[in-house]
DNA sequence: TCAGTAGTTCAACGGTTGTCAATCTAACGC
DNA sequence: GCGTTAGATTGACAACCGTTGAACTACTGA
């Protein structure tokens, strides 16, 4: 659930705690985090990572597993990556464009300054945007 | 001033305000921002601009230049780069790395996933990361 | 010199956020 | 069933945040 398009000032508040960003980041290092790994490696409460892995769930950061009575987060990384696209929207710098839909959730839509890489020979499944 | 590296939690907290967030949109549409504009375009007092934008500087998004009585203010896209680099190694994705520095703050000590795009010829130009 | 203007700083206020102890719920092992 | 455990929820509280009117500072133009 949660699963609408949520605002990107939200998901920005979302990463713009301490612990919150530390967990986002423990969670990228792995394919699932379980719980109790975040009461071993965080300085608070139980609670408080209740609390936390809340507002990173409802920013639609984080997805939850739950496996018997333990809790798995994981990281929805495509939210971090259409974030990206919104922040890249406002300074462009080099990045690859896979021809198509592979770059991600909007590269179909993107401002036209895509240009060849390379030399002027077709080369359909790399364009470079700038 | 307030030059020494920010905090990535800092620069994210900062652009979880829907005000702050249309601020910095609108910075990106010009090369400068007079004060006035913002005046015009945001339904909040001024204190409450000025409150703002104080934030923005102090995490080292925007910069401030004083002409006479009038302020300016201009995006620094390289900290918002900077901020998307750190995204990045958490979610990454196509991205084009130009070789050297030129993509860059932290292009240089990036984990070891660079390979020559296209063919083997070397491309020093032109490194593609995944 | 002096009134007017642009924008900041200050003080105060209500609302939100982060934290924890206590409590609750659901699954586990016996 | 029954105690135990993992984790969420609740309630309370202090700290922080966003907003504003009022006062202030610095520049402008006559």
């Amino acid at each position: 659930m949660t699963r609408e398009p949520v605002a990107a000032t939200e998901v920005f508040k979302a990463l713009g705690d301490p612990i919150r960003w530390n967990i986002v980041q423990q969670m990228a290092q792995q394919e699932e985090l379980a719980c109790s790994v975040l009461e071993d490696t965080l300085p608070v409460s139980k609670p408080t990572i209740s609390y936390h892995t809340k507002i990173l769930t409802q920013a639609g950061l984080i997805e939850v597993r739950k496996r018997g009575r333990n809790y798995f987060y994981s990281l929805r990384r495509e939210v971090l990556r259409s974030l990206m696209d919104e922040m890249w929207l406002l300074a462009p710098g080099p990045r690859l464009v896979v021809d198509g839909t592979a770059t991600g959730p909007s590269s179909a839509d993107r401002p036209a300054l895509k240009a060849a890489v390379g030399d002027d020979t077709a080369r359909p499944a790399a364009l470079l945007t700038w």
